[in-house]
DNA sequence: TTGAAAGCGATACCAT
DNA sequence: ATGGTATCGCTTTCAA
């Protein structure tokens, strides 16, 4: 393992000078210079980053904890945030909790171990405070609120008027029996998305009536089953995601329903997938670049300003597609 | 930021000390043990790995690079690497090369630069001889072959019987006009799944018919329509993966194909969502959560043995769903 | 059993 | 412009 030392003693100069010329952080004399260059060349000398980062106290690594990747959203989120923070010099440590709370905090003790610059939380498990509060690294929280935001950050979309959104198009296609299926309330997404369903039924004297559903594929196809026989008229279906909606439509499919005639149905988030199944879904999207672009940036601001956003809202958008149909005069 | 020298001199012990009982690397006074433990709590002194890992000459990381994760696979592969690395304390940094050779280098220099005790590759690319043989991390090369193996280890799934057993399978099912969407030859995994379908095709005395496809969804909607157009008597589809079998089911139903009764449906990889669009797809699963796991392994053995094992070829099998259906007394 | 001290590899201040 | 040296935080000989 060739260090700076080496190549400073090949080049015939201090370790010093070496520095200087790898990092442009002072003048060299250009005879020197060219002297320390083809000594890197000649030992194949590469910088080790963990002494850097152990002096300059940063290292340029950001956390990210996901609660597992069934769910694409959280994978496209990745995505993001990977491609921004190696646009700004910063990699990114993967952690997946499984929803596994001992996991969970495992990674979060080993980020701070690690000296991570900040950790995106994507986790869904909202009992984590103290971890959280222990650990003194700038927290974002993702598509995800955390009580007593200590230094947290917390940055999602507008469930709650994406609901609303959702809703009102079922209404405006001329649905007269929805079921709503109703995300599990102890995430904050998942409230703020039932709360939009029942303020647009308030506001329209709609009964309000739904079914409990995780977020996830099986669980939707087991609610989709309860759903046809609890309410055989249902005609029209607010799935609480994309993976649900996903579920739900092939229920809805095997069991002859023609979508939308029948029933229509609409997602939430707007994953790739929504619109590579046969009809492409009706849903809402979230801002899923912006959403991992923001996250960076608030980790690096942090890191320079010492200071963080306290709440960003994103806003969402209705993308109408194959299973949802607007009928005319009807809204 | 609390040391451990702060500790230290908290518990009124040496540094040495306090590294001792935190490491349990050996014996120490347990009324000076409770002191530190008592100081490590009063402090809430966490270690530095960083500064471990410097003196101890190991990072615990592992660097995987992913071509980009609009395919599944790759991040269902993640997901069981971040897994298979927590359980043995290794920690994973994330890299997506986006199909980007120069951001493909660029992260290969970066996890060397980090000390990263390995890399997982699962890019595509072939052409980063020079950036691999330069680094000596050990390698491993994941669904994909790097030509002059220096030090660089090789897992991946039986492409070659894969396709065999696909072609078969699709023969068992009647079809008389069978076409291939054909890999990009310049994977070693589109090679060896092009060679399994000709040899069959060989065996058979069957005309080799095909046209050329990416892996991804985008290129298997464009390429399905120009396969109805030039083979209208299709009956049997070999998609070269899921994803593109997935686009192609979807063409076949718009223009009122059934499947399987008119045409039959093959893919490749057995991704989740391979049996969560309507009809559940028939394909070739590879052992993801095995290929997954030896790669970490191959590269742990490799920081204690110093030898990497050459390649691994794991098996395949056929998961027989719902777009192909065997017909009695034709095979 | 314990502490002092010498690293690990790179950086930056302070002289020169 | 350049080199010597202390330092980042932790680990591990080597003595005592």
């Amino acid at each position: 393992m060739t260090s700076i030392r080496d190549v400073a003693r090949l080049a015939g100069v201090s370790p010093s000078t070496v520095s200087r010329v790898m990092n442009q952080t002072a003048n060299v004399n250009e005879e020197k210079k060219q002297k320390v260059l083809w000594a890197i060349q000649e030992t194949g000398f590469v910088p080790n980053e963990l002494a850097r980062s152990l002096y300059k106290k940063n290292s340029k690594i950001i956390g990210v904890i996901v609660p597992s990747i069934d769910n694409p959203f959280f994978g496209e989120l990745a995505r993001v945030i990977e491609e921004e923070a190696f646009l700004n010099g910063y990699r990114l440590t993967l952690c997946s909790s499984n929803h596994n709370r001992e996991k969970e905090k495992a990674n979060i003790q080993m980020l701070t171990r690690l000296k991570a610059e900040g950790i995106i939380l994507m986790t869904n498990d909202e009992t984590l405070q103290e971890e959280i509060e222990k650990c003194n690294l700038p927290i974002v929280a993702l598509d995800r609120q955390i009580a007593s935001g200590n230094g947290v950050s917390y940055i999602h979309a507008d469930h709650y008027k994406g609901s609303r959104l959702a809703m009102k198009h079922l209404l405006e296609c001329g649905c007269k029996n929805i079921v709503k299926l109703r995300e599990p309330q102890v995430y904050s997404s998942g409230r703020q998305r039932f709360a939009g369903y029942v303020s647009v039924c308030k506001e329209y004297g709609i009964p309000v009536q739904y079914i409990d559903c995780q977020y996830d594929y099986e669980d939707g196809f087991r609610v989709a089953e309860q759903v046809l026989l609890k309410y055989p008229d249902v005609d029209g279906i607010l799935a609480n995601n994309d993976m649900v909606a996903i579920a739900v439509y092939k229920v809805l499919k095997k069991r002859g329903y023609r979508v939308p005639e029948d029933v229509q149905l609409i997602g939430f988030d707007n994953i790739a997938f929504s619109h590579m199944i046969l009809q492409e879904l009706t849903t809402i999207e979230q801002p899923i670049k912006e959403m991992g672009k923001l996250a960076v940036k608030a980790i690096m601001e942090y890191g320079q300003a010492g200071k963080i956003e306290q709440e960003q809202v994103l806003d969402v958008t209705l993308i109408k597609r194959e299973t949802t149909k607007e009928r005319k005069g009807l809204s």
